[in-house]
DNA sequence: CATGAATGAGGCTTCATTCAT
DNA sequence: GATGAATGAAGCCTCATTCAT
């Protein structure tokens, strides 16, 4: 798998950078040091300032790359969710049992992510903790509108898609495809979220993970 | 139910304020213009300069009640928590099936909301618009923790212990009932927001509730 | 003359400030220093900030008057204009022959300018530099026309009306009152630069000043 | 005309460009889309990274050119006032009667421009609105006198001396020859640009051009 | 010669907050 | 208790320019 990746190229919506970041060594730095940035001190704490200090480059040169801090979070979700849907792809690809996808899919999307060597300049296991932070955050702007046009959310909707495909696949005439898999999509992060801050209202410890909780209610419910 | 409501007063951690804005002409003004100005340009834009303009009075007075804008949206979550777990209580008060329970418990928190004349400075549906928007930001924070510690949470939570109980009372031995409580209350909100912004990845279209959809998927998970 | 505007009070539109800068200390300050500050260093140059320091106070006090630099100008400006308005309407009251009017108006128009001490925040002889030197910039913008509209060469426009009034009294018949004023009005700035800066392309050096030649000038063509 | 004005060429200050940019393709490509995008979005909000992107080119490729962007400016103007002299001199050329110069002269100053198609890259229309917005903005900075002596203005003084030379020649008694050429010259631009902005101080609507009142008030005066 | 990349400095502005009345 | 005035710190961003290729 990781082989592939390294020869693959993760696509991002090119409104949401200046300067494509993955063409520099520059551009690299800022997407590394971002990540680590933002996981230490948070997202509203982060200014291009202090990743310029980090990365001992001026605040301006960052603004080469990205408009603002809020499209280079963009860039890291989209960077997120295209690499979950490459992890779902590729998992799946040649099973014939839909039961057998969904609960792959699901598990990719619940479990507790590791770093991916096969791309050095972006931690998963640490963008991860981000995008579970941060990521609702993205979207609950007074902006989501012109965004989702702007086709921002296009990967994260498509990841969705993905498990609403399999779940019709597996039972058609279920009415709540959409829902159902937006909500497990969604709700993995916030258990992710809970079991490490808001430990009374879930079931999972910090080592856990949720998906055979989100597989099992799944298959109960679509039936 | 309004005359009941109109005679307790909904109890709000005092750490979240400096004086209850509860008891006094201009600390219901600060509530009730806060929840339409949050609403109207968001919580980012949201200032005590800007709310002082609305409501003719010098930023420096909100400070008397409200430490930061962040403890007056805590305390307005709050409030709204408190409101859905009266709204609860009271709804299942009586009732001996649990089912039955399960059933308008999981409709109140799912419902789309309309004001609830009861309490003239807050518009319960305005309020709810901004719970959908601004809630889950309340809580992705750095100081979760400490703020969890400190009580701020204690009325969300205390919701969904009420969920749990429900789910245990109907099956005791169900292993997650407390990340699928915690799923059904945080998703509901979401699935609110999907309707009216990113319309694909839901059923639901605005006029719609998720009642339906949550209880048939509660009730064949814990089955 | 002094006595009654000592008296009396320039009013200056109110979009133009944020808090009448007249009405205090600090703001009276700002009127006196800005002026000091733009004559030495130019308005290009002139910022916030650097008047800030000079009065010892932070830039952000001076956001409290004037939402920007460009506004301040257009502060002093008008004021500059009430003034010459004023002065031109004490100047001729009561004078029955409008030659005689017409002499005056235009001599003040073009005179040279010495502080006139019943304002001592404001030093009459340096804001002429200015006006001299930014006045038509002020002018020379993309909002143009929405400062037109919103009324902020008012003061300006009525100074050059009282001057159209007068020749329009001496000769009804001229077809280009208009244009005759307003090019008196502006050239006589213009000719004030002019005897500084290009010394080559005006009569006057820089202790005349211009108003016989536009005496002359107005009388001959109007004749 | 147009053939005379193709074979000859408009002679600039040295010290306005690093390298002359009639000299080359890309150096034309800049005069043409500097005056385009200066006329469209004003000087003030013009920089050379917005000229880079309109033509596609790098910002550092302009400063091969100038220096700066108000030595842009300033090439520009001694363009326009070049250009001027030039026709002023064919249009006044084999004249024997000095009044019918004067007039000839003051016409050419005042009247609306159109461009003349022999210069491919400058279309001077477009370049008159420019100089009517932001010529005297050019004079009005702290540099002049440095400005001056370094010649910048020497093209605009030379089209005021040719009408200086006009008018003595029809009254060498005439005491204010320098300052009324100046104000001729000056003035005809405001009233272009009172016409379009002010419309209540001039006599002049947009498709009118100011000639006759100047004609008209320099014969008088000096008669 | 032309250009892409990088940068330092500084402008404008707002925020959250305190002080004095 | 309420408020008006004042402020320091910091954010975001752009400009003009240089460097290296």
């Amino acid at each position: 798998m990781q082989d592939i990746l390294s020869n693959l190229k993760i696509t991002i919506n090119e409104k949401l950078y200046v300067k494509d970041p993955e063409t520099s060594e520059l551009g690299r730095n800022i997407l590394k040091n971002s990540i680590e940035l933002i996981d230490s001190i948070g997202f509203e704490a982060f200014t291009f300032k202090k990743l310029g200090e980090r990365i001992q480059s001026n605040e301006s040169s960052i603004y080469r790359y990205f408009e603002n801090k809020h499209k280079l979070l963009m860039y890291l979700s989209s960077w997120y969710w295209s690499w979950m849907e490459y992890r779902i792809v590729f998992a799946t690809a040649n099973l014939q049992n839909p039961i057998e996808k969904l609960e792959k899919a699901i598990q990719i999307v619940s479990e507790n992510i590791s770093d991916d060597e096969s791309t050095p300049y972006i931690n998963e296991q640490i963008l991860n903790r981000i995008i579970i932070e941060e990521f609702t955050k993205t979207m609950r702007t007074k902006n989501v509108d012109d965004e989702n046009k702007a086709g921002f959310f296009i990967v994260y909707k498509r990841v969705i898609n993905r498990l609403i495909r399999i779940i019709e696949e597996i039972n058609p005439n279920y009415a709540y495809s959409k829902s159902l898999a937006s909500t497990v999509v969604e709700s993995s992060l916030n258990q992710q979220f809970l079991k490490q801050h808001l430990k009374t209202i879930t079931n999972f410890s910090e080592e856990d993970c949720s998906s055979h909780f989100f597989i099992d209610l799944v298959k109960k419910t679509i039936q």
